[in-house]
DNA sequence: GTTCCAAGTGGTACTCAGTACCGTAACATG
DNA sequence: CATGTTACGGTACTGAGTACCACTTGGAAC
C-alpha cells in the first residue's frame, strides 16, 4: 500500500513542497523588486519563514532558485523522446526533423504557465550571471539531444551539429521573441522554416 | 612626443605588462595544477609577489584570468570584419557565408598559438562556471556578428539565425576538436560543410 | 499511546570572493 | 629636485557557500 507507484502525499512531503514554493515565491518576488545581486539569501530566509541553512538545502546556491522549473522542462523533453517515432535518422535533414519536434515539445511546456516564463525571461536578460547558467541548461538539453540522436543511428558528427544547430534555433527565438512563451515558441519555429527553406531551395 | 600614436612603451606600461603576465602565469600553472576551484586568489598573488587588491585591479574576478586572450580574439574580429567586402547580404546563406570567414578568423587567431588554446580547452571544460563564463564570450562574438549582418543589409531575424548557426558551427567544432586549436578550425569547416551542404542537396 | 528512527530544521562558526578605503611608494614631468 | 599622478598593498567589511551540531518533528512499529 504505501509502497504504492504513487505514493499518497505525506505530510512531510506536503511540508516540504509548500516551503520550497514559499521560497520560490518570496525570493521571485525580491528579485523583480530590487534585482537579483542586491537581494541576499538572509533576506529571501527571513522573509520565507526559514533559516539561512535551509535555504541551502532546498537550493544549491542562490542562482539555482530561478531556475526552479527546470525540472518540468526535463520531465516534457524526456516524455516527448520516449514517444518519438524509432525512424532512422541519417542525414541532417532528419536529424533536424526529430531535434525540431523535441525543441517544440520543450517551448510548449514552457508555454504553460506564461505568467511565470515572462518574469523569468526578464530576470535572466537583464543579468549576466543568470544568462550564463541559462545557457548551461541549454547546453544540457543539447547533449541530451544528441544522445537522443546516435542512440537512433545518426552519425556523431551529425548528431553534434543538430543538436547544436536546434540551440541556435532556439536562442534566435529568446533573443527575438521578448518575454512572451508563445512569441517564442512561433519564433523557433520560423527559425527552423527559415534554416530548412535554406535546405529546400 | 610623448603624445605620440605610438607612445614608446614608459617604464611603467612594461612593469604593468609584465606583472600582468606573470599573474596569468601563474594563474594558469595553480590552476592545471590543483583545479581552478581549490585555488584561491590569496594563492595566486603570493605566488605572484603581488597583493591581493593587486590582483582584482588587474582581473575583475577569479575567471577573468582564464579568458585573458579574449582581447586578441576581438581585435582578430573586428580586424576582419574592417576587411570584409561589403557586398549585400540578403539571404540566410550569404549571411552565412560571411559568417563563416569571421568565425574562421577568430579560430585562425586561436591557432597562432595552439599550447595555450590546448591548457584554455582542458581547464573551460573541466569546469561548468568557466564554459558558462565561455559561452558568454562566444554569446558577445554573436552579437558583433549579429550587428556585422544588420550593418550590412541582412534582415534582422535573418541575421540573429546567422549568428546563431554560426554559434553552433563552432560549438560542434568545440566539441568535437579535443584540445587542439587547428582541429577546432578543420571542424569548423566541416560543420559549415555539412550545414551548407544540406542547403545545396 | 509509547518508543524509536529517520528526516528536516536552524544556529554557529568558518573560508573565500569581491569591494571600499587609505596611506605610501614609484614613476613621470617640469 | 619638487610636484602631481598612478600603482600598490594592507585593513576591514559584506555576502555566498560549507561543515558541524544539537534539536525537533513526522512516520512506523510494537
Amino acid at each position: 500500500m504505501s509502497a504504492n507507484k504513487f505514493p499518497v502525499e505525506s505530510l512531510r512531503d506536503r511540508k516540504r513542497r509548500q516551503t520550497r514554493e514559499r521560497i520560490i515565491e518570496t525570493a521571485f518576488a525580491l528579485f523583480m523588486e530590487r534585482g537579483f545581486d542586491v537581494v541576499t539569501v538572509d533576506e529571501i530566509a527571513q522573509r520565507a519563514e526559514i533559516g539561512r541553512t535551509t535555504f541551502f538545502r532546498y537550493f544549491g546556491d542562490k542562482q539555482e532558485v530561478v531556475f526552479s522549473t527546470e525540472d518540468d522542462f526535463l520531465r516534457a523533453l524526456t516524455a516527448a523522446m520516449r514517444d518519438a517515432p524509432t525512424e532512422p535518422l541519417q542525414d541532417l535533414a532528419q536529424a533536424l526533423a526529430t531535434s525540431r519536434r523535441l525543441l517544440l515539445a520543450i517551448c510548449t511546456e514552457a508555454a504553460r504557465n506564461p505568467g511565470h516564463y515572462a518574469v523569468y525571461h526578464r530576470l535572466v536578460k537583464q543579468h549576466p550571471e543568470l544568462e550564463d547558467r541559462h545557457t548551461r541548461k541549454t547546453r544540457h538539453y543539447a547533449d541530451l539531444l544528441e544522445k537522443h540522436l546516435i542512440d537512433h543511428g545518426t552519425p556523431p558528427a551529425t548528431a553534434v551539429l543538430a543538436a547544436q544547430l536546434t540551440v541556435a534555433c532556439y536562442q534566435a527565438a529568446w533573443r527575438l521573441g521578448s518575454h512572451d512563451a508563445t512569441a517564442v515558441l512561433r519564433e523557433a519555429n520560423d527559425a527552423f522554416d527559415l534554416l530548412l527553406g535554406a535546405t529546400a531551395a
